[in-house]
DNA sequence: TCTATTGTTCGATTATATGCGAACAATAGA
DNA sequence: TCTATTGTTCGCATATAATCGAACAATAGA
């Protein structure tokens, strides 16, 4: 694989998003992603098995929820913030507010 | 049974509330309990087994999302409003402007 | 007391989600 | 070219969720 399919804005859903954040390990990841530009998924240091993190990352990108961008060996990740407050105004804030 | 275990609002978790909303018919009647003040079971007319109706009921009480009060054999159903937006400053808003 | 109404609970089935280790893919750097 | 690094995908096991029909419980009203 060379590049991931991410929805675009329009097809960000409601229900998918409110379930990718549905999880506290997912949740946890969004809570660091909304603190810096872009973050590595070795970056969040999670207490999982290495397929397990993929798994969620994977979740987040199908939701709509995360942007990853590859570099050599490194994966990217940042909030699709404008993208979120576009399409579901104050949700995200609301969300972040709630697990500050 | 004669009556129901809510959770108090300290005990309404994030994860659960957004776990709670993202399921389409549990969103659904979320919609509908905002449009009035009490609801009836019966009154939500949704298309499925009055077993799953229930099913998603109690997840939406279970939840902290809705509060179910009885009268006669009718159960009289309101959305935690108060509890969500004092736990959860715009969440409920912005999710129930995003299904409008 | 009998019956209809309202909604739940039980038990089972099927579908989704979560989790892991092992194998794999792509790149960087020696 | 070989090796280490980064992260994904595959296959499998287990757990949780959604759904249904049937049985049940509580009340209202005849």
């Amino acid at each position: 694989m060379r590049q991931y399919q991410h929805p675009d804005r329009d097809n960000i859903s409601l229900t998918d998003v409110l379930y990718g954040l549905s999880d506290p390990t997912r949740l946890q990841i969004v809570k660091m992603l909304a603190t810096k530009k872009e973050i590595t998924c070795g970056e969040f240091c999670l207490e999982m098995s290495k397929s397990t993190q993929s798994h969620h990352y994977k979740v987040l990108r199908d939701t709509g929820i995360m942007y990853t961008r590859l570099e050599g060996t490194q994966h990217y990740n940042s909030l699709r913030r404008e993208d979120l407050d576009a399409r579901f105004p104050n949700l995200l804030d609301s969300i972040l507010d709630a697990i500050k």
